[in-house]
Parts: structure tokens; C-alpha cells; sequence
RNA sequence: UGGGAGGUCGUCUAAUGGUAAGACUGCAGACUCUGGAUCUGCGUAUCGGGGUUCGAGUCCCUGCCUCCCAGCCA
């Protein structure tokens, strides 16, 4: 046994230029010693690994400063939302140990507060109702190099303002009839300052605020001043919205309320996979994944099923880091920190994926012994348990070569290896089909062997796992593989879109594989190692006597690189 | 082409004008009742060109490359 040396959850990760910016502002006194965050999900999804980092940057510089961090949905646009999202993104960042202490918030929450700012506007001149269409209104924007034109609409007298965007709200013009803008600089080279739209005609139902509203706040228009309304000292967002930052800056100062400060970092991208919530919709939709939650999805709850824990998360957020720099993290980096963690706390069990029945010829008929096995070396507290060991059992097909290639050190004709906790067993013989198949092997068993050890101190080169036939657990295993097949999807072949790089082996089921019985009490959410062969999580969809595990992550194989590379 | 932001080992991140560091990956070995874990060792990087300086990844100039922006999405 070996303690690991792992850095503990609560080492210093190493510094980042967000956390030199707050330093700074603490030692400046700009905020009066507060840290305050939030994490704004739009409820137009699920939550995946990429938010995963931006919940650990959010709440983890509040609780590393004594401060405070705001769950708040981006809920301005009702057309897109729905409530199934906000539960789901709930329990997702309360998994992964979000604790907003009771400030759970919406931007809709705003939507009469950011009214009269927008009346505020118009009073000051520096908002106008423009009767353009969304066609017009693109073309007037101009391109990245030419200047746009001026709306028609730009100088309507404030009365009209104020009252054609009254008659907004009170539903007289249908969709898209009229914007209410900002008057900024329709020449700006940032296009966001174009007289951005501040609001647009939307008769839909609200998620919450159901048919109150017709017309909606831009993001633009709400996420800073929401900061605002909250007392955000920090309103740390993607790289994307560097652009809009002078719009955040903008809106805030004319209204001339409390002025938080954004700050962009890079998001997060990991090979094999993809992290846009548009192109995971997609995956759903079009059916290929089984939902949201699908163990291959990248999601949170789709880790969650799979078997992930929210400690291998946040490892794999803290040692990713935050910069400006965009770049992709590799996969294995997020399996590295899986399997450190569930290497510790998952107990160790003797699953047979693939059978091969073995009857041990001079082994007594009829008799079972209980063996001892230990349930975690890495954890002593973790205890021992029976396994039940017998006449017939199973090894896994892997385990047995009739023609043992060089370095394949396990059983074969002839050899001797260890049973786990039980014997050293020789191969005495091969039980072949009519197609030449190996359906069974015999062995024999050296009594004095019991428990694993050789009293004349003889070695042997492997120890193979088995598990009692009489005594089996049935169950269904289901082993992922990446979803798609290159390490960026998005790079799809000409006239392709991402789904050409699907994956079609990312998902094997195997139907008959068999468990020590102890498993038999195993229930949904339950994580166990099945030693030699991975991390496994009992999947929800088991039910009493029917068991389905997932594999979480493969152990590390180096006799599987081994047979590789000699190919 | 206009604006914005970036370029440090294969990957991610540090070095805040003073010996380019760590993690992952890779390779080699030790140990092992899991070919797991653990341990040891090795390797690879400052985008290019000028300049300032005793000293530059860091400051200045210049070139190159990458990403983002023309939703009434966020």
C-alpha cells in the first residue's frame, strides 16, 4: 500500500491573472475589501465540463477570499428557456459544490428595474425606438470595414420615444416591428457599438414570468447592470465578450449606477469531444445519445452517470488554470484526475466481462470456500470481504490464450498464474467448439497454494481475476469509448458537419457478464473498481436483479500498449 | 481588409528584468497477489528579426501566425 501523493483539494493552485487582479483591488481598497461572484448560465441547456471550470473560478475565488458568489440564470430571452434546464443546471453546480447560499436569482427578476433604465435612456437621449426590420438593420451596420448608416429613426423627439416604446410593452406591434437602440456611434470599428439593440418585440411566454412580458432585454442590455443590481465585484466571463466589455462599460456608466468589472478568460476545450451547448442540443436531438445525460455527453450530469465525482472535476479545473490563451486540454488529463481520485475511494470487486468457464479438475466436487479479499489497498479503513470460490468458475476470455504471443504473461496451456485471493491454478486443457472456438478450460490446482501464496516460495509471472460460476451475479455492462473519433469534431470533412467524426463504436454492450455476489447489493450511483479492468458506476437504469454498471474509465493497460505496439 | 485578444515542452499552466519550473503525456527501470497503484530516472519549449540592458520569455520596434466580432442569441 502507498499513500499517493496527491495535492490536496485545498492546495494553493497556481496563480492565475484573475487572482493578481483581485489581489490587487483587495490591497486598493476598490470594492471595500468585498469579493463578489456569479455564475450565469443561460437555462437553454445542460451544463458540461467548460462550465464546470467556470463554476470552479466563480466559486472558488469567493470562498478563497471570504467572498460571495450568486448563482443567476440569463433568462432574457424566452424563446430558448425552459424550466427543465434550470433544474438541471440546480443540481449540477450543487454536485459540483457551488454553494450560493441561498442567492438564486434571474435576470428576469430585473425586467422592471432594467424598464425604467431603458425610459431612463430615452429621457437622456441616448436610446431611441428605431421601425427598422432585422433585415435593415443588418444592412445598416456596415461590414468589419466600412461604417454603418444611421437609422432614419435616430432622432425621434423623446416624447415619441417614450411613448412608441410604452406601446412595446402594452403589445401593440407585432414581433420585430420595432427595437428600442442605444444611440452610440454608428461608425464605431466595434461593431457592439453600433446602436445596439437594447430591446426587441417577443410575444412568447416567459419561463417565469410567463405572459407579462412582450418585449425582452438584449444580453447586452441586462447582464451588467444585473452585475449591478447584485453587488458583482468580479463579472468573470469567456474571451468572446472582450468586444462587448466597452457595451458592459457603457450602459452602466450612462445610467450611472455601481460599476462592476468584466473580465474575460479563455473557455475551456477538451480533444475528442465538443463543448457547444448548440451542437450538444444537436447530438440529442438528432439522436445520437440516448439524452442529455448519456455517460459518453460531456455534460455534467452526463459525467455524473458515467461515474465521474465532482472532487476528479475540480482537480481537472484547478490544474487546467485560467489564462487568455485558447487552447484545448487533453482528454487524458480529465481521466488522469478521475482515476487518482476514484483510485482512493472506489472498492475493489471481481467482475468476468467476457466469460470463459474454467472447471478445476481436481478440485473437490460440491465444495466452497469463503477466500478473503481486501477491498481497497489504497485504503486499509476500506476492510476485507468473502468471496466465494469453488469447482467452476469464470476468467475473462482475454485472460487465456491458447497461443501466447511474447510477453503475454497470463494463463495458457501448460502455464501457472494466481487466481486472485484463491490458487495458483496450471492450464491442463483446451474445450474446443465445432468452429474451433475456445468454450472451456480445464485446469488443475495446487492445494497449498491457498489465499495466493506458494509455500515453497515459487512465483508466478501473473495474477488473474475469476469469479465463482455458481455463485455469479448477472449484469449488463456498457463500455464508452470517445464519442467521436478525431480530437476536433469540428474538423469535419468538406460539405460534413461535426457528426461526420461520430463515433460509431463509442458504446458496447455486453449482456452476460458476471459479478462476485457481494455486488448483488450494489445500487445506482455506486462506484467500484473492478480490479484489472477499470472504474465502474452502477447505472440508473438498473433495477433489483437486473444490474447495469458503466464503465467510468479504463485502468491504465500497459499490456494493451504493449500488444500494440508489436503490431 | 477594420476592431479586439492571444502566441513558453506533444498538451495545459508557472516564471511579475536575474539559473525557463510543474503537471499530464512519452520513454527506460524498480516494486507488486490488480500488467492497477507507488517509486526512480530521462527527454522535449520562450513564433521570427532587430533593439534597450551587465542581464530579456518579460521592456521597445518590426514581421508572422492563431482566435473572436457584421443575431432582434448568450
Amino acid at each position: 500500500m502507498n499513500t499517493p501523493k496527491t495535492e490536496p483539494e485545498t492546495a494553493p493552485a497556481p496563480s492565475n491573472f484573475i487572482r493578481e487582479i483581485i489581489l490587487d483591488d483587495l490591497k486598493t481598497n476598490k470594492y471595500g475589501g468585498r469579493v463578489h461572484t456569479r455564475f450565469p448560465p443561460e437555462p437553454n441547456g445542460y451544463l458540461h465540463i467548460g462550465h464546470a471550470k467556470s463554476i470552479n473560478i466563480n466559486f472558488g475565488f469567493a470562498k478563497e477570499f471570504g467572498g460571495k458568489c450568486n448563482l443567476r440564470f440569463d433568462d432574457t430571452n424566452p424563446s430558448k428557456e425552459e424550466t427543465e434546464y434550470v433544474d438541471s443546471i440546480i443540481e449540477d453546480v450543487h454536485w459540483l459544490g457551488g454553494d450560493w447560499e441561498g442567492r438564486l436569482f434571474y435576470a428576469s427578476d430585473y425586467f422592471e428595474q432594467l424598464y425604467e433604465w431603458a425610459v431612463q435612456l430615452i429621457r437622456a437621449g441616448k436610446a431611441y425606438v428605431c421601425d427598422l426590420s432585422a433585415d435593415e438593420v443588418r444592412q445598416q451596420r456596415g461590414t468589419l470595414t466600412e461604417p454603418g448608416r444611421e437609422s432614419p429613426y435616430r432622432n425621434r423627439s423623446v416624447e415619441e420615444n417614450l411613448n412608441l416604446f410604452e406601446r412595446m410593452k402594452a403589445g401593440e406591434f407585432p414581433d420585430g416591428a420595432r427595437t428600442l437602440r442605444a444611440k452610440i456611434d454608428m461608425a464605431s470599428a466595434n461593431l457592439n457599438l453600433r446602436d445596439p439593440i437594447m430591446y426587441r418585440i417577443l410575444h412568447a411566454e416567459h419561463h417565469r414570468t410567463g405572459g407579462k412580458w412582450c418585449i425582452y432585454p438584449m444580453y447586452d442590455f441586462a447582464h451588467g447592470q444585473s452585475d449591478s443590481i447584485e453587488g458583482i465585484t468580479h463579472s468573470i466571463c469567456t474571451l468572446e465578450f472582450e468586444d462587448h466589455r466597452p457595451l458592459y462599460d457603457w450602459y452602466v456608466e450612462q445610467l450611472g449606477i455601481y460599476h462592476p468589472q468584466q473580465i474575460e478568460f479563455d473557455r475551456l476545450n477538451v480533444t475528442y469531444t465538443l463543448l457547444s451547448k448548440r451542437k450538444l442540443l444537436q447530438l440529442v436531438q438528432q439522436g445520437h445519445v440516448s439524452g442529455w445525460n448519456d455517460p459518453r455527453m460531456p455534460t455534467i450530469s452526463g459525467l455524473r452517470r458515467r461515474g465521474y465525482t465532482p472532487e476528479a472535476i475540480r482537480s481537472f479545473c484547478r490544474r487546467v488554470g485560467v489564462s487568455k490563451t485558447n487552447g484545448t486540454t487533453e482528454l487524458g488529463l480529465l481521466e488522469y484526475f478521475l482515476r487518482e481520485d476514484l483510485n482512493k475511494r472506489a472498492p475493489r470487486a471481481m467482475a468476468v466481462l467476457r466469460p470463459l468457464r474454467v472447471v478445476i479438475d481436481n478440485y473437490p466436487e460440491g465444495q466452497v470456500e469463503q477466500m478473503e479479499a481486501v477491498n481497497n489497498p489504497e485504503d486499509e479503513s476500506a476492510g476485507t470481504r468473502s468471496v466465494p470460490f469453488s469447482k467452476v468458475l469464470y476468467i475473462e476470455q482475454d485472460d487465456f490464450r491458447e497461443d501466447p504471443p511474447k510477453q503475454y504473461f497470463r494463463l495458457s496451456p501448460g502455464r501457472e498464474v494466481r487466481l486472485r485471493y484463491g490458487y495458483f491454478v496450471t492450464c491442463t486443457g483446451v474445450v474446443k467448439d465445432s468452429s474451433g472456438a475456445v468454450t472451456e478450460i480445464h485446469c488443475s490446482y495446487d492445494p497449498a497454494t491457498r489465499g495466493g501464496n506458494a509455500p515453497d516460495g515459487r512465483k508466478v509471472k501473473s495474477t488473474i481475476h475469476w469469479v465463482s460460476a455458481a455463485h455469479a451475479v448477472n449484469a449488463e455492462v456498457r463500455l464508452y469509448d470517445n464519442l467521436f473519433t478525431c480530437e476536433d469534431p469540428n474538423q469535419a470533412p468538406e460539405g460534413q458537419d461535426f457528426t461526420a467524426n461520430l463515433n460509431p463504436n463509442s458504446l458496447e454492450t455486453l449482456g452476460d457478464c458476471k459479478l462476485e455476489p457481494a455486488l448483488a447489493a450494489a445500487a445506482p450511483g455506486n462506484r467500484y473498481q473492478f480490479e484489472r479492468l477499470g472504474y465502474f458506476a452502477v447505472d440508473p437504469d438498473s433495477a433489483p436483479g437486473k444490474l447495469v454498471f458503466n464503465r467510468t474509465v479504463a485502468l491504465r493497460d500497459t499490456w494493451a500498449k504493449i500488444e500494440k505496439k508489436s503490431k
